[in-house]
DNA sequence: GTCTATACGTCGATAGAC
DNA sequence: GTCTATCGACGTATAGAC
């Protein structure tokens, strides 16, 4: 008699807490983003999913744990085609798109993790797409500046905010970069 | 009498704070640079230094007197001379210079203070002065662009050391950034 | 599944002994 | 001038009630 009726909504146990995990992941993205790993707080991110502390250290186990999922990036992608236009896509992406994620891991990793090695990992494949594309003997050190240069520039313009570039369209500093990945992706090749 | 000899070591109140002081200022400069704002304690940066936690209260006030203090740079230089030119001898100065001082700002700024207000000022007379050497129209965003890629580049090299351009030598950084430089800096002038 | 209560450590800062 | 002792607040993490 009570069964039946028990039965019926069929995603309450397995569901809901998918749903209530994801509100947490992403008030934990947003803190971590904004605050650094070291102020936030457990409290704060229950806070800002609107759940109770405990119950955030009961789905992810630790602090640690829990930046650690939200840190956990997508996919970093480098379209393909001519070397230079295919970083200046990404570096426009990376200027207009919300940034949550990336943040995350732009500003923790510079305050809380030098061993963040799943980050690690992440970057050096990154590295070696860019390096892929970079025709010179060098292409280690190109796709380190390429990527050192980008990473300054996504910094200035969503974290530190202390010049022009935070407010500029990304079609200024897009055109006022392509010549700089020009000369670094190898200006002589990728017209075919 | 007993005046004659007690005066004799002149050098031991008011010179025996400085040499303490300047020891605590040392190792929080360090820690900071280290271990970022909130990962610093004041502990830590007594017990580096060899003394007490009370003291270095005592001497600064507040944690947050204390790393104001530790991070106060000594002076952001742009040589005269070709725009690119200048700007490549404050790369290779910050490529292999102790960086210190440098990292403690560049750390802590992104953990911290997005309100270091005297942070703020040192770099707006550097962007100024980026931008004064910048003839185009758009020299503000140039400048902007200019000081985000230094950063990057010194961060890569000193904090985040991810990619070839923790290893590289100064040399060859800076024969690859000078392309960079010229292009941003505007490469139509500054020949003479 | 969700929340309350709390143990346990560490922090910045203060007061006062030597 | 330097250090010891301690306060009050807040952090993570745990145990257990509902």
């Amino acid at each position: 008699m009570s069964r039946v009726s028990a039965e019926k909504p069929r995603r309450t146990r397995a569901d809901q807490r998918r749903e209530t995990e994801a509100r947490i992941l992403a008030a934990a993205r947003a803190t971590f983003a904004e605050l650094g790993y070291e102020r936030t707080t457990i409290r704060g991110v229950a806070s800002a999913a609107g759940v109770n502390a405990g119950l955030v250290m009961h789905y992810f186990g630790s602090k640690e744990e829990l930046f650690s999922r939200a840190a956990r990036l997508p996919e970093d992608d480098l379209p393909a085609g001519h070397p230079a236009e295919a970083l200046l896509t990404s570096l426009r992406r990376r200027l207009d798109d919300e940034p949550v994620a990336s943040l995350v891991v732009l500003r923790s990793v510079l305050t809380h993790a030098e061993a963040s090695g799943e980050f690690r990992v992440a970057a050096a494949a990154w590295l070696d797409r860019i390096g892929a594309a970079v025709p010179a003997g060098d292409a280690a050190l190109r796709a380190g500046l390429i990527s050192s240069i980008i990473t300054g520039v996504v910094i200035e313009r969503h974290l530190l905010k202390l010049s022009a570039v935070a407010d500029a369209s990304a079609d200024d500093i897009v055109a006022l970069m392509r010549p700089v990945f020009e000369s670094l992706a190898g200006e002589g090749r990728g017209t075919g």
